[in-house]
DNA sequence: TTGAAAGCGCTAACAC
DNA sequence: GTGTTAGCGCTTTCAA
């Protein structure tokens, strides 16, 4: 910047004047300013712009991964709505290990953004309560968190409800539900905890069965599988070879759904007529699986413009309790169970 | 860290030098500034080292959209990749927009990382031309770019060969190809040139077809498809409407090959019996389609490798000549096309 | 082993 | 309208 101060003839303040448009500049100046500013091919350093103004315009967003479609789908959402905000949005990997996650927020990383919105799958309560709040920290998720933060989390149990009374609704009996690692078969004493989500849609499952004034067969619950679509696929042919011939499947994540749309497939089985599904998350990918995969959808665009919402207010300096959303949910009946 | 050198008798030197482990500090004053750390709560603030040191250990990747997943699987990819050499990967979104694009490179948005991975979709030779060069870039695509840019780009003429040798081996004689919105039937004069990806897998389709000595019926150029399954798909009912009898098809990217098997299933033809499919990238998902998706491997690690290599030579002031490289590719077989 | 000075590139505040 | 001064928080350099 003194450089084009000091070809265009002026100080280096008339040249950040010029380039941030704020004080009024003579024209001659202005245009002077501007010539010298293609000639050297000057580009103003952010780095410095943001030690001297304590802001970044961006907003970071931490999911454990990338390449799970979910957070893609999320991120997306958050892209647009903080953009409309005009900030820029950073996504960054936890890598879903508590380690990941860690070392992504807690070296200062954090201090470099505006805000960041964190998908805290993976962090236990006092890990979370640990962190600094400098700056806004919304969570994402099922945790139990401190009171202090803002937190936006989905109606998990409610959409699960709704999916498996669907699914009931349709005169199936044998609802399997197909969850991720913590959640085992009833008295399995499967390892609690790391993230409640799975074993909040499962009990959903089991409310949907109250509400009709049916007992579940717990067997049905095919807990154990990773959130991938190959352990619901394996998860599943298990099942079946089993002998558990379950006439409905909920899986509480699509990609899930997808490996039990693949282990039916395999198995010979036709979707809907022998086995309905239904999945949870409704990824764009859904509505193309064959057949089409009726999904509860968790409102991605609701949760970022929610999440984006506190997060301007509080950077305006508004103070207020800290929030607590649910997202309302909805299901989206297609071919899997029509 | 002024608090900190006051609260722990020390000046600011010292405190620096503790805590980044520089010079030989002794035990007292360490163990003292540590506390101090503690009791203040102190976090360094990265943007004033950044500012300072002129690096920020950061390497940024902008793909036009995350939620395409051949983008979040490359970020992924990348995230692992880039850690190994001890940095941090962000992601950026353009906006698959020309202005998208720019928008988050020119404004020296770059300059804020050590280096930059940009998939140029949309970009312009002119554009991607005038992009200065402070800090190592790497292009990632199919656009002819300037010499002086490192370019890492994929076999898609070759894999779009051997995808459709692939369907000619196994005996079909009509196979289609549904690409994107650039590429259209032979002579319609479809508007070039945004991103030739599609252009040069279509072209591989006509490479197989002359590898046997046929002559492919430039009728089942099923171009003008958005790049998402919903275009794919409505592409294919059209030309099943209008009689054109595929008896297999290359999808230029699995998301359109998804998009391909839910329109055979609509039109009730099974898959492979009736017609084929093979796709394009290699999605995770792409095993769990129904049937498993055939598809053409690209690479995903073995162009983040070469890309993070190339930054990180350049990064350690290595000079050569920019890199151009081509990824192998490799045929998966699945129950698609078996 | 520790510290003082200087400066990375920018801009708020206040002259002129 | 334009310039001067000071300082954001850090680390390199060199002296003590």
């Amino acid at each position: 910047m003194s450089d084009v101060a000091r070809r265009a003839g002026v100080s280096k303040m008339t040249v950040s004047n010029v380039l941030n448009g704020r004080t009024r500049v003579g024209e001659a100046t202005r245009r002077r300013v501007l010539e010298a500013v293609d000639e050297l091919g000057y580009e103003i350093n952010l780095t410095a712009r943001r030690l001297r103004a304590g802001r970044v315009d961006t907003v970071a967003l931490i999911v454990p991964r990338f390449d799970h479609t979910y957070f893609a789908e999320l991120a997306t959402s958050f892209a647009t709505e903080v953009a409309n905000h005009g900030r820029h949005l950073v996504v960054a990997q936890s890598g879903a290990s508590k380690e990941g996650e860690l070392s992504e927020l807690s070296l200062a990383r954090l201090r470099q953004y505006d805000a960041v919105v964190l998908s805290a799958v993976g962090l236990t309560y006092d890990e979370v309560d640990s962190l600094s709040s400098t700056q806004p920290l919304v969570l994402l998720g099922e945790q139990d968190v401190p009171q202090r933060f803002d937190h936006v989390s989905i109606g998990n149990a409610e959409g699960a409800r709704l999916a498996v009374r669907h699914l009931l609704g349709r005169g199936a009996r044998r609802v399997a539900v197909v969850d991720g690692p913590s959640v085992g078969p009833a008295g399995t004493g499967a390892p609690g905890g790391l993230d409640p989500t799975s074993g909040l849609r499962t009990q959903g499952w089991r409310t949907a069965h109250a509400d009709v004034g049916l007992v579940p067969d717990e067997r049905l619950v095919l807990g154990g599988a990773l959130y991938t679509a190959q352990g619901a696929r394996e998860v599943v042919l298990r099942a079946l070879a089993a002998g558990l011939a379950p006439d409905a499947v909920f899986a509480v994540t699509d990609d899930m759904a997808y490996g039990v749309l693949a282990a039916l497939h395999d198995a010979g089985l036709r979707v809907p007529q022998d086995v309905a599904v239904v999945g949870f998350d409704n990824l764009r990918g859904s509505e193309f699986a064959v057949p089409g995969l009726s999904s509860v959808d968790p409102g991605r665009d609701w949760i970022a413009r929610q999440a984006v919402s506190v997060i301007e207010r509080r950077l305006a300096g508004e103070a207020f309790e800290p929030v607590r959303l649910t997202t309302p949910v909805e299901l989206v009946v297609r071919g899997s169970s029509a």
